[in-house]
DNA sequence: CAGCGGCATCGACACAGGTCAATATAGCAC
DNA sequence: GTGCTATATTGACCTGTGTCGATGCCGCTG
């Protein structure tokens, strides 16, 4: 999925509304937990009984955070015998932070600031 | 600022708070389209009385969604006769970026499967 | 078949937050 | 001073959502 630039032409409503969608997925404590636990996780990939003690939310509230998590293309899910075991989407986090630094350079700013009007 | 690492130790309770109320501050389509104005503003900078009518909103809605932005760091407001003008501050957004994606490369995950699951 | 473990879904609750109308504040013009 | 303009704050409403307990579904075990 290609999101359709944050810092050049004046953002649409719709195309505002896309965006947001995805960055509250990852805009809540509990969630940036599990992603941060997925991604130290060995292999990768944890499935949902390693994630709740760490987190100290019922199994249910975690397994809806996953799901949120999903639907936004954070994550994705595979499940094998009675475990399902959930694993990042990295170029979903990149192209989420394109957006919000194209350039990605702290020191040179996208947009420097005219100097001689 | 220098936020404590998402993708490196589990991040705990606290800093994953700190990080999600950043995120949660542009993780909204008026405050996205607000900053996109901003940056395209000339001189990198807008006054309210401009950014009123692009988001179709009400103006004290304007007004607290500048205000949440300018509490998280995005933005700084600057006032002069009898405008304010609101500039971006592309290193907090940098900031935010590098930790979504610290490695920036869509090709090149920061942690590769292990094979030998 | 019955029983059990792992995960998802449902229903309900409480709190956070986006929105507006009304009002307050600050600076300029007269 | 009064009045006007630009912005901020307040109060209220209503939707969205994070949380839990209870329950349902699925696959494995015996």
């Amino acid at each position: 999925m290609c999101w359709p630039t944050l810092s050049e032409a004046p953002l649409g409503r719709s195309a505002a509304e896309a965006l947001a969608a995805v960055l509250r997925a990852v805009a809540d404590p509990a969630r940036l937990q599990l992603v941060s636990l997925i991604q130290a996780a060995r292999g990768g990939e944890a499935c949902v009984c390693d994630l709740v003690a760490p987190l100290g939310l019922s199994q249910p509230t975690v397994s809806h955070h996953l799901k949120v998590l999903l639907d936004a293309g954070i994550v994705t899910r595979s499940r094998r015998r009675n475990w399902a075991y959930y694993r990042l989407v990295p170029e979903r986090l990149s192209a989420l932070a394109q957006l919000l630094a194209p350039s990605g350079d702290p020191g040179s700013p996208a947009r420097p600031a005219v100097r001689s009007g």
